[in-house]
DNA sequence: CCGTATCCTCCTCGATACTG
DNA sequence: CAGTATCGAGGAGGATACGG
């Protein structure tokens, strides 16, 4: 076998690490609850089953185009479950799983955190912009 | 003052709804600990202080911009400080604050919730790609 | 009512090269 | 050693239009 040259070894560590990363538990649950409206719709889901259009009511700013996709993944990942109701027009209802459940727990606990120290972050970063 | 289209009224509800996202604690947390790199510097400096070049060592995916923008972004918000001694060649030492601290604590909680449920995840996963 | 399909625009991130 | 500067590719997310 050849000697491997210098970058040939960070190329290899770079391809093991990214390849870490992405089955890394960790990694794996901060890319789903990072997702822009993950939060908000869990959040909303909280206080009960809602429909689609009730959930695009109460997520003002979201587009179609996400909250669909946003629900989708949500429901692949066993967060939610999704009910259509064949009347006319179409019903379709979403509910959380005790796994969504769960998982809007934690978010709680961190914005438990954000409401305490994330005042803190904001003195900090007012100091460091003020210094020349 | 004259009467708001639809149009109108849905772009002002959704620039509040911006506005409201950009201010709120929980929404700025989330987008701060999903950088791609943040909970890799936190865990490394965890461990006690860590030079520059440390840190590169064991963020073996990390390019100098990505790395040094973490760490710049993490300094600002109070979470670590940067000490420069100035020996040749220089060095620079990363520690965290308590606030830093803190924060590698609620994402240990946040890898014991991954650990613990992100199985349940991939398994449902599984059952929802292999449905028709 | 509940989506899908398409296009298009930022904007993040990585690669690369250079400096005190 | 510890950065900064610049460029380019790629993907996330929004706007819009259409379908069952």
């Amino acid at each position: 076998m050849a000697t491997q040259t210098a970058q040939q070894r960070r190329d290899d560590a770079k391809l093991r690490f990214d390849a870490y990363l992405a089955g890394c538990p960790s990694r794996r649950l901060l890319d789903r609850i990072a997702d822009k409206w993950v939060a908000l719709v869990l959040k909303s889901l909280a206080a009960g089953p809602q429909r689609y259009s009730d959930l695009a009511r109460q997520l003002a700013g979201v587009s179609q185009k996400m909250l669909t996709q946003t629900l989708r993944n949500l429901e692949r990942d066993g967060l939610l479950t999704r009910t259509v109701t064949a009347e006319v027009p179409v019903r379709v209802d979403y509910e959380l799983t005790p796994l969504g459940s769960s998982l809007g727990q934690l978010l709680g606990d961190l914005k438990s955190w954000a409401e305490e120290h994330m005042p803190d972050v904001d003195e900090a970063r007012q100091r460091y912009d003020r210094r020349t």
